[in-house]
DNA sequence: TTTTTATCCTACCATTTTTGTAGGATTGTT
DNA sequence: AACAATCCTACAAAAATGGTAGGATAAAAA
């Protein structure tokens, strides 16, 4: 029942480029310095962010990164189905598989619950929302 | 992001011991053709449920087993930590565990939600709750 | 046009976790 | 003493996790 880091990484990037002000200019090099992040692996995180259409970037000399949504328009369920095929909190809700329980079975009307639950705090909770902790947090250390 | 089997069939067998009448008698055997687990696995289930104080035991020809609590006084809450050191949606929310990010990082917030609404669901649902919607299940197929 | 510096792509792999199996020890009733 | 149940621990195959490695490609700058 755990996140994986593909996941927490992800959404600490995306964090992180939605702090980035227009014209300003935010390489993988900085994202991995700032969230001690390999940056090696980094690419892979990027990668799963921009086939999910949630980046977008330029190649070459002096390109970079860039968020393809407003944040407030990218839930934190984005960043997750970008490094997972989707939500299931056990095997028997997944589409692909079928249990031989089907239909019969109290436990899975349990985990269809929990799995609707934490659906909707993913989507509830936008990378803008984020970003706005993430401020009140530099903030208050600043002080 | 999911609950490993250990948990899954412990609720199962939960449910199961609760469907038992008193003087009824339900043997690891019985619960492993019901709920198709193996005989073996459903050892280490059992034992895990037993290390927990939710099921009591007697040993020896003629035994069995029993739960520990009115099944409305166990929560799936319980069943999971029978199985689990704790709930922690990702790792620097486990006690050992210390993050150098603490305290400057606005996804642990995030984390630290998604973590709370998980476990006021687990805790906000019974045994008795499951076994009655099994009953209800029970009756729909019989007709 | 060559160099530089950034992104992009894909294969591989060590470690850990998961999901069991196996074999027998122990306990209490018959 | 035999039997039928629970109890205990070691082992292991398979899958998932969390990366590393090595280069290909693209575009700006020298």
């Amino acid at each position: 029942m755990k996140m994986n880091t593909k996941v927490r990484y992800g959404l600490r990037t995306a964090i992180e480029l939605a702090s980035k002000k227009p014209g300003e200019d935010i390489y993988q090099k900085d994202i991995s310095m700032n969230q001690e992040i390999s940056y090696k692996y980094l690419d892979q995180i990027i990668a799963g962010l921009r086939s999910a259409g949630l980046v977008t970037t330029v190649s070459g000399k002096k390109s970079g990164y860039i968020l393809a949504r407003e944040p407030g328009n990218i839930s934190v369920y984005d960043i997750f189905t970008a490094f997972n095929p989707g939500l299931a909190v056990v095997e028997c809700l997944s589409d692909e598989v079928i249990c031989k329980r089907e239909g019969k079975c109290a436990a899975k009307y349990f985990w269809e619950e929990l799995n609707d639950v934490v659906e909707k705090h993913l989507k509830s909770v936008t990378i803008k929302d984020l970003l706005m902790k993430q401020v009140e947090i530099n903030k208050q250390l600043a002080e």
